[in-house]
DNA sequence: TCAGTTGTTTATAT
DNA sequence: AATATAAACAACTG
């Protein structure tokens, strides 16, 4: 599920069951685990205390009092406490055993991952050049950077190295409520529009945070996209399916005309 | 059996 | 230099 409401949850669950815990023990698999041994990083972490973990576009990066913990989800990936679920699920791929409990990670078709970082500037390379968060953007910013690009609307707003966080079911969502094609190039879009969409794409950010994952409300077309027969909440008009960016995208042809 | 999946990277083409 | 496209990654579900 991740994209940034669901990457803000796992902040607010890593937060609240990690920070100020010591790690006893961990595990984790070696091919989930990207850039180093698990041997080096178990004995790395092993003692150290998890403080407040923070969040950049889809990323999750966990520092302790020494080396950093980064977390991708992919597609796939999930977060878990053992006070709340017991059992260790197959898909999970690594764990931190502290005093009173183990957060998990899971991650069942394991793209995404794990990443270690001893300092800062380690947990700068591996994130590499992402643009900002794109939760409480300021539309100047949001603006200037997308403004002067040449593809379309979608495939610029899904791209993280212009803004941090946004993916195919946020995008489609903000573009369906600012009523703007996907397909429409950057470059057509009028200021009016580009207001619109900053204030839009806000608004389903700040409705998705809370629950921590895009809502499937009746009324958003999250909600429309796994009927067979989908519908727009708005008009009634049957959704259009194409792809833009390589991803799955719908949107209504009578309110986001082409 | 086949298509599809909320992400990213890489290779290749434009 | 930017963009676009497809494939690959991996493991499911319907």
């Amino acid at each position: 599920m991740p994209e940034l409401p669901d990457v803000e949850g796992y902040r607010r669950i890593w937060n609240r069951f990690a920070s100020g815990k010591i790690v006893r023990d961990s595990h984790v698999d070696s091919d989930i685990l990207r850039n180093a041994s698990p041997r080096a990083f178990v004995t790395a972490l092993r003692d150290r205390c998890f403080e407040e973990p923070r969040r950049h576009g889809k990323w999750l990066i966990c520092p302790t009092d020494g080396p950093s913990v980064l977390l991708h989800f992919g597609m796939t990936g999930d977060l878990s406490w053992s006070v709340e679920e017991p059992e260790r699920h197959r898909h999970d791929r690594a764990w931190f055993i502290l005093d009173d409990g183990e957060i998990r990670y899971r991650n069942m078709r394991k793209l995404g991952g794990v990443w270690f970082a001893h300092d800062e500037r380690e947990v700068t390379a591996v994130l590499g050049p992402l643009g900002p968060d794109a939760w409480k953007l300021s539309r100047q910013d949001f603006v200037g950077r997308l403004s002067g690009r040449r593809g379309s609307i979608k495939s610029a707003l899904m791209n993280q190295k212009v803004l941090a966080g946004l993916g195919n079911l946020t995008v489609d969502e903000s573009l369906w409520f600012a009523r703007i094609n996907p397909t429409r190039a950057v470059a057509s879009l009028t200021d009016a529009e580009m207001k619109k969409l900053h204030t839009q794409t806000q608004k389903v950010l700040r409705d998705s945070i809370p629950t921590g994952r895009v809502p499937g409300k009746a009324s958003w077309i999250t909600g429309a996209r796994s009927s067979p027969d989908p519908i727009c909440p708005r008009c009634k008009t049957k959704l259009s399916r194409t792809t833009v960016g390589g991803r799955t995208t719908y949107f209504c042809s009578k309110c986001q005309p082409g």
